[in-house]
DNA sequence: CCCCTGGCTAAGCAACTGCTTAGTATGGAC
DNA sequence: GTCCATACTAAGCAGTTGCTTAGCCAGGGG
């Protein structure tokens, strides 16, 4: 190993792929880039793409899976940080939209190239976002069950939450007058609307 | 002319095309769609496709300019055909909302594949959008000056509104245990707390 | 000094892409 | 019956696709 620095050549080569990747996914669409795209952003021979990767699906798969997991995580470890269902809820839907909103060229791969996975990385993904979906789901129910939530449906209305924080990633641009931050205040405050929120 | 019938042999044709391309496009994404998919899912040979359109990008024109269209219209008849700010509001978003979980196909398509769009076309069809953006963005608006709704910021939240109708094109799945109009009376109340209504 | 390994490239293959060309079949007008 | 516009197809062209092959080159270990 010659791999004195905290990343080896390889790692760093394989980000650079990963990142060029990533934006032109976002850009063009999966069948819109190719694999020539991805490998000249990255300063790179199209054959390199090959030496770090299985294909152009596998870069799909790793950006999917990975942004999927960080999402997962952001939501976890947000409703452990706070107390109570109103403020667990706000937090939660504020990190949310802050990601989506940062994070949004990701999160346009993330979430509308999913079609073009193979069969058994689109299972794993959607195995995470199953997951985050229940997050979300218990999140509401135990304010429903508190009292501190009013909603007739609690199922429907955590797909309506989670629903409108990733739509973001399709509407949000950057340079826009409104910040990440700005728009998470806001959509916090609509989601305790959304579920009927009453102060305990 | 031979058009006896209502619709002629060839409007038949072009209509037999453009419903093909649409379900493609929906299924694989415009650049995932070959002209021989769509040719042969409508029965005919490749080159037939060029006999009545010129390209396959202006059917995905077609497919885009006719969808927004139609969603402006329904926005515009509704809020003609009901009255006061809270009904109108809850009859636009039950209206969107039917409209993008029925014809959740072609809306994937209208709302996902734009970046595909040549930037003539993709000029105008964001002209029909913004136009659909500024009919709620009014009714919001009137809502709060009529002091029926109370909300900090009407903008963002017609923007919120629209987006949590679109995004029901990513998730909806024909044959769920959730009805169009199941969904559209969720999200009506939904809407009215967004914008803070109370009864006037 | 030589060699070997990891990281990379030039060239190219077979399949496929959007679209065109040149021509065929059909059925109503006269 | 002849004509002709309309609706279509078989074949193919030039360019592009994902990916492979064969080999080059830097640099550290022996």
């Amino acid at each position: 190993m010659t791999n004195t620095e905290e990343y080896s050549r390889a790692e760093q080569t394989r980000a650079r792929l990963f990142s060029a990747a990533l934006t032109a996914f976002s850009d063009h669409g999966f069948h819109g880039t190719t694999t020539r795209d991805i490998a000249s952003a990255a300063g790179m021979s199209p054959a390199a793409l090959y030496v770090h990767h299985k294909s152009k699906e596998e870069l799909l798969y790793l950006i999917s899976k990975g942004g999927h997991e960080q999402v997962l995580d952001t939501v976890r470890t947000t409703i452990a940080s706070a107390e109570g269902s109103g403020a667990r809820l706000a937090a939660v839907v504020r990190a949310l939209v802050v990601h989506h909103a940062r994070a949004h060229t990701g999160s346009r791969v993330v979430n509308y190239e999913l079609t073009s996975l193979s069969d058994e990385h689109l299972a794993e993904v959607l195995d995470v976002r199953r997951r985050i979906d229940a997050e979300i789901r218990h999140l509401v129910e135990q304010g429903v069950a508190e009292g501190a939530f009013d909603t007739p449906d609690p199922h429907m209305a955590s797909v309506a939450l989670l629903s409108l924080s990733i739509d973001i990633s399709r509407w949000y641009r950057d340079g826009g007058s409104w910040s990440p931050e700005g728009i998470a205040d806001f959509y916090a405050d609509l989601a305790l609307r959304m579920v009927g929120y009453r102060r305990g």
